[in-house]
DNA sequence: TCCTATACGTA
DNA sequence: CGTACGTATAGGAG
């Protein structure tokens, strides 16, 4: 029997705090310090709008909010109108300067924050924010509130009290210390319920209040001290001695009228009542897509992980579970047996890279498992189950399970659904699905994580990793079900379980795999291409005089528009560019020799770097194991990690050389490779069904020739390699949302030869420019687009009114139903290749996949029938109206396997 | 130690 | 002012 460990799971109720705590903000004061804290252009969004106030204002309310956990939050601020104090003295305020520019609507963006976060934003006509916030102070004591007070204005020391303490900012945004009554007097030798006198008799510059002329803080304290307050100087006025008593005899109006100005209302009526203070959850939506805007992604994961770790110290609203601890066979395999072949969540418990533990769940019951203390009845009974095709089970990211399990032993099988793919597919755009962000998006709690340290694992923290694992399992759990209502929802459903999901395992065996490479080709690469740094570095000294950091674009600046005084470049963010296409223009015009120095040093280091990281991650078994990020690129193709082996260097003779220490391993006989011919464009001829294209490819014709025959109205074989290019760009480029004048700069051609260009080119394949408005068209309509086999990428910005976020989606609309129906295509390829291999129980393997490339390792005596395994089910992985053309390439490197 | 900017490799 | 990626280095902020 299951050892029950600890009954039902408490849902831990949050301590009710008996301290509550107000912090209370200067909206206007803390958003100007932050403005010129932060510099204004290193923080705009691509449209150009600042937002350097609203990133350190957040930036600091955040730190506030870590550092001083109050309970209740509210910001004033001030309104353009009128104040009282205005109305009395017409000049309150004057002569400060104009607000920058760059300020301008980041105090609506702030604001917009703070409903965001549900934090109230104060505003009350005819007074000020300080006003509010003296209001606030003593609501706030009155209820039993510490309070704490934020303001970059002095007039706010005169709130301190007991229970009320004054945040102001000294320099930039960071490293505010409290102000309490002592902090005051040491620094104005006053107490803070007289520094309003103190400041009447010194004046105020910023609020063009002037005071006492001759009188500084030292003489009013001394006065203030003397007589006990404002009050007692004035009556004690004739008794002052010296210039000093003159000058106050003579400026005593002013002084009351400040005093009267700087005295701060504590008793007005707010729209607010202090518990729609009390700090609450984030509006995660609202935030999601205002951080977007304002492209504040590191804030963003600060918010919501200050929030988290709150939600985490509250209750996560989860059910409660039963959990056992299976450490015996005969309780693991009744836990097994218990869901009667419901699925069962699986979740590993990772320290230093390998699973130390297992966390089952289903129902509401919860298994954990320490996989180095299970006996070996239960390590089988464990292993039958892990690797039962038909024992259902849920992972979220199970490739990554897949491998931790099999290096302790434990295949696995029978994947039925994997919550990372779901979160995937429902929104491809999101570059990361971690469970804690897709539990927090969809189930609205925060799961709990073990912050594992390296080297901290001792017997106590194997049983610390129980409870989040436990939890997390729970989790992917209940996140299966409920995604999979979403998945359905957006018709992802058979997407998944017919193509991602199966695609897992084949992938697994690709990484487990790896490819074998040359260990001493590539150090003798390495010693290559390092020899033609050395020598590119001393030549571009040499050029120079000088030396200079050859990898640093800033000093290159420095060194080409500044000491050679070369021609400008194009600007960028720090200056002017260095990138090779315009020191290619440079050499052009100039001829210098540095230039040519410095293409050599950018070229060799590069491959130098190529190479390095290919010797770093190559295995002991001699092999590089990759990894395939399937839930990244938001067209559903797959990515390439650790190292990338997607961008192995090609279109060079140098780098070719790269490709060659890429093998096959022993045990094998060959490589294989076989890729696509112009997927893309076939893609676009059938989704477009212009009848152009599809006969020529239906005729098996050179398709850029063919097409520039059209374009140019000549014979076919009249098209000059020129013209053929020209259209080949052109082809490709219309499936990227080309612009004239984009394919103007790249074939270096005038605009309105460009504009021509594609002009005849439509008029001949009419239907091309039917089909990319329709895309475009329909996607702004239904919100998304869709691949051949259903994909679908949403681009809510297809109607945003900002035109440069309108354009950027109308050109991702374009090119994602080609590029991801072409990634849909290798994917169906793949899982029947993986298939046919499986099912003629070949020994052959596939290694790589790069878009639209297969390599797979080839076994002794299987050449024959696996090629035309690969090549038929590569051209036949869809119907379409154009043949699928694929090219087979054999060899003993990858290099030499090309074609 | 982190993040951003720049540059550059692939399809 | 052409899509989709991953990775390296420099240099600033912390």
């Amino acid at each position: 029997m299951a050892t029950r460990l600890s009954g039902v799971s408490e849902t831990t109720k949050p301590t009710p705090s008996s301290d509550k705590r107000l912090l209370i903000i200067d909206g206007h004061s803390m958003a100007f310090r932050a403005f010129y804290a932060l510099p204004a252009e290193n923080f705009a969004t691509s449209t150009g709008q600042h937002t350097n106030a609203v990133h350190g204002f957040v930036s600091m309310l955040l730190t506030m909010i870590r550092q001083q956990k109050p309970t209740h939050v509210a910001v004033a601020f001030d309104l353009d109108t009128p104040t009282f104090r205005s109305l009395e003295y017409t000049e309150y305020k004057g002569g400060r300067n104009k607000t920058p520019e760059e300020f301008y609507g980041q105090i609506d963006l702030i604001q917009e924050v703070m409903k965001a976060m549900n934090i109230p934003a104060i505003t009350l006509e005819s007074f000020e924010a300080d006003d509010i916030l003296a209001t606030l102070a003593t609501k706030g004591e009155e209820a039993g509130f510490d309070v704490l007070v934020v303001s970059g204005d002095r007039d706010a020391f005169q709130l301190i009290t007991e229970k009320t303490l004054v945040l102001y900012p000294k320099k930039g945004i960071s490293d505010i210390p409290p102000m309490d009554a002592a902090a005051v007097e040491a620094k104005y030798f006053v107490r803070p319920e007289r520094y309003s006198d103190l400041a009447a008799l010194v004046g105020e510059t910023a609020d063009n209040l002037p005071g006492v002329p001759g009188v500084g803080p030292k003489t009013a304290a001394k006065w203030i001290n003397l007589y006990g307050d404002l009050a007692g100087i004035l009556e004690n006025i004739d008794a002052i001695k010296g210039k000093v008593g003159e000058s106050l005899r003579e400026h005593v109006d002013n002084v009351t009228r400040n005093r009267r100005l700087n005295q701060l209302k504590h008793d007005l009526e707010l729209p607010v009542t202090l518990e729609e203070m009390e700090l609450e959850a984030p509006n995660r939506e609202e935030i999601e897509n205002l951080f977007e805007a304002l492209e504040f992604n590191t804030l963003r994961k600060r918010l919501f992980d200050l929030f988290a770790a709150q939600e985490e110290e509250a209750a996560p609203e989860v059910a409660a579970f039963t959990r056992v601890i299976t450490d015996n066979a005969e309780g693991l395999q009744s836990f097994i047996d218990a869901g009667k072949g419901a699925p069962i969540a699986v979740q590993p418990a990772v320290v230093d890279g390998e699973a130390v533990g297992l966390a089952l769940f289903q129902g509401a019951q919860a298994a954990w498992l320490e996989l180095a203390e299970l006996d070996e009845a239960t390590e089988s009974v464990l292993a039958g189950f892990l690797a039962d095709e038909n024992a259902p089970k849920i992972f979220h990211d199970a490739k990554a399970a897949m491998h931790l399990l099999i290096e302790r032993g434990l295949p696995v099988a029978g994947i039925k659904d994997d919550t990372l793919i779901s979160a995937y597919l429902i929104q491809p755009d999101r570059r990361s699905h971690d469970l804690v962000d897709v539990v927090q998006y969809h189930l609205k709690y925060a799961v709990p994580v073990h912050e594992a340290k390296k080297g901290e694992l001792d017997l106590g923290l194997t049983s610390d990793l129980a409870e989040p694992t436990l939890a997390q399992a729970q989790a992917i759990h209940d996140l299966s079900a409920f995604l999979a209502t979403k998945l359905a929802e957006k018709h992802a459903d058979e997407l998944a379980a017919q193509m991602e999901l199966p695609l897992i395992p084949v992938l697994f065996e690709m990484e487990r795999a790896g490819v074998a490479v040359d260990v001493d080709r590539l150090n003798e690469l390495r010693a290559h291409f390092t020899t033609q740094v050395d020598q590119a570095t001393n030549d571009a000294f040499a050029a120079i005089g000088h030396e200079v950091n050859l990898s640093s674009p800033k000093q290159l600046q420095v060194v080409l528009f500044e000491e050679l005084d070369l021609p400008r470049t194009k600007k960028i963010k720090t200056g002017f560019t260095t990138d090779a296409e315009s020191l290619q223009d440079l050499l052009v015009k100039t001829g210098h020799p540095f230039l040519v120095a410095l293409m050599a040093y950018r070229d060799a280091i590069k491959l130098r770097q190529t190479v390095d990281g290919l010797l770093k991650a190559t295995h002991s078994d001699g092999r590089i194991h990759t990894t395939y990020a399937q839930t990244v690129a938001a067209t559903g193709r797959l990515s390439s990690l650790n190292p990338n082996l997607q961008n192995i260097p090609v279109r060079s003779e140098e780098g070719r050389r790269i490709r060659d220490v890429f093998m096959v391993g022993e045990g094998y006989e060959t490589l294989l490779t076989v890729d696509y011919s112009q997927i893309e464009m076939r893609i676009m001829a059938h989704l477009s069904e212009d009848e152009g294209l599809i006969e020529a490819y239906q005729n098996g014709e050179d398709l850029h020739r063919y097409v520039g025959s059209r374009v140019f109205n000549v014979a076919p074989e009249e098209v000059t390699s020129e013209m053929r290019s020209k259209v080949k760009a052109m082809s490709y480029g219309l499936a990227y949302g080309l612009s004239s004048f984009g394919l103007s700069k790249q074939l270096k051609i005038g605009v309105d030869e460009a504009r021509k260009l594609m002009k005849d080119y439509f008029d001949r394949f009419g239907a091309v420019r039917t089909y990319l408005r329709s895309v475009v068209d329909q996607a702004r309509k239904d919100g998304y687009t869709e691949t051949i086999f259903g994909r679908r990428r949403y681009l809510p910005e297809l109607n945003s009114s900002d035109r440069r976020l309108r354009d950027i989606a109308e050109r991702a609309a374009l090119n994602a139903p080609i590029q991801g129906s072409a990634a849909d295509l290798v994917k169906v390829a793949m899982l029947k290749i993986a298939e046919g291999l499986a099912a003629g129980q070949y020994k052959s393997r596939m290694l790589l996949q790069v878009h639209d490339e297969l390599i797979l390792e080839v076994a002794a005596g299987e050449l024959e029938k696996v090629q035309e395994l690969v090549t038929r089910e590569m051209g036949h992985a869809a119907d379409l109206l154009v043949p699928l053309d694929v090219q087979p390439g054999i060899g003993r490197t990858w290099h030499e396997a090309a074609h």
